[in-house]
DNA sequence: TCGTTTATGTCAGCCATGTTGACTTATTTT
DNA sequence: AAAATAAGTCAACATGGCTGACATAAACGA
């Protein structure tokens, strides 16, 4: 990458009486923790990164990343019904319908009728749609995995609580909940957040 | 939000030989440590919440995520070269362009030429634009500090590390450039690049 | 039983924001 | 003087959000 602030310019404003620079005054309301606002832009870096790598899968099967998400939902939560789709991914019933066509179509999602309600759609995935959900999931597991080995033992609790607690109030039952319904991965416990 | 997983069918495959749901069998390679799931998670809903409220301040304004990103780093690295921007952001330069003229014209931030290279169009926040970062960052930094506290003394720490180190290992030298490049939200000191 | 609500699907069109490719201008470098 | 670099621009296109309107099937309530 390029330098940054390889010359900040001290040169005459020469713009009338509007957009002056004011390059030398704080950028944000005083007294702001600089931690606060690094973790504003790590959060950005690295969601950046986090879904560049299945994007570049994706591509190759004409898919985006609004594939990659339903796809995500449906195969680690299975038998999710499209209303929860929308609660998780908050689009609009017409947005998600566009992508979970094209995986059904595609043969990466089932749908079967509801065994009590016939009129909820339940989503599952099919085994081609497991493969493409394993194939995506593998750089970014392995992403977070070498993050927390990075950022030592204690770290994965502290992130963990902290991601957690930055999910809206009002969605965090939810979230609890849905965390809390996983089908096992690997015969491993599943113990309430 | 609706209850997930209420019932998960039982029912009859009933669907040819091909796109059988497959719905108890482990959904991702086995193996895969639970903690990683569950961030991956996380890191979705806590992002998705994260630029939730500031995508309701820029619809006001006409504005969108691409503004808010652009007016975001420009105010907190006053001096930003359109070339860093591009690096930073990792997008083209026409979709840059287009989001970056409409902040220029609408006078929230300026430009001026580099004072060595006068190729370079070094980018400043106007004290519209500034107001407006600051109105952005407000709902975000006090999410942040909230989840900081929620979660733990110890816990920005092992969160910063994560972070950063989800950053492509290529990138990460920048990042901390960029991060150490900031211009003092509060007096401060600045001790430079 | 019948009317209403609910879950889902779908058509049509619009907007924001990403992409590629080609080309221009100003400036610096060689 | 020629080449490389930083930036801007035009045109065309794709993805994935959005709204509004409407259809169907199933469940529910009076």
């Amino acid at each position: 990458m390029a330098d940054i602030n390889d010359q900040i310019s001290s040169a005459e404003p020469k713009k009338g009486g509007e957009n002056r620079p004011d390059s030398r005054s704080p950028a944000a309301p005083p007294g702001v923790e600089p931690i606060l606002l690094e973790l504003t832009e790590l959060l950005f870096f690295a969601y950046r990164d986090f879904i560049c790598e299945p994007d570049a899968i994706l591509a190759e099967f004409g898919f985006g990343r609004a594939h990659h998400r339903v796809l995500h939902f449906v195969n680690r939560h299975p038998g999710l019904r499209v209303a929860d789709l929308l609660d998780i991914l908050k689009i609009t019933k017409q947005s998600l319908g566009r992508v979970l066509k094209q995986l059904v179509d595609e043969g990466y999602i089932v749908q079967r009728a509801g065994k009590e309600d016939r009129r909820e759609r339940l989503l599952y995935p099919t085994e081609r749609g497991k493969t493409l959900a394993a194939q995506l999931a593998r750089s970014q597991l392995h992403r977070i995995a070498e993050a927390l080995e990075d950022a030592g033992a204690g770290a994965s609790q502290s992130v963990r609580d902290f991601l957690y607690h930055m999910v809206a109030p009002e969605d965090r039952a939810s979230v609890t909940h849905l965390l809390a319904s996983v089908t096992p991965q690997s015969g491993g416990d599943r113990s309430g957040s």
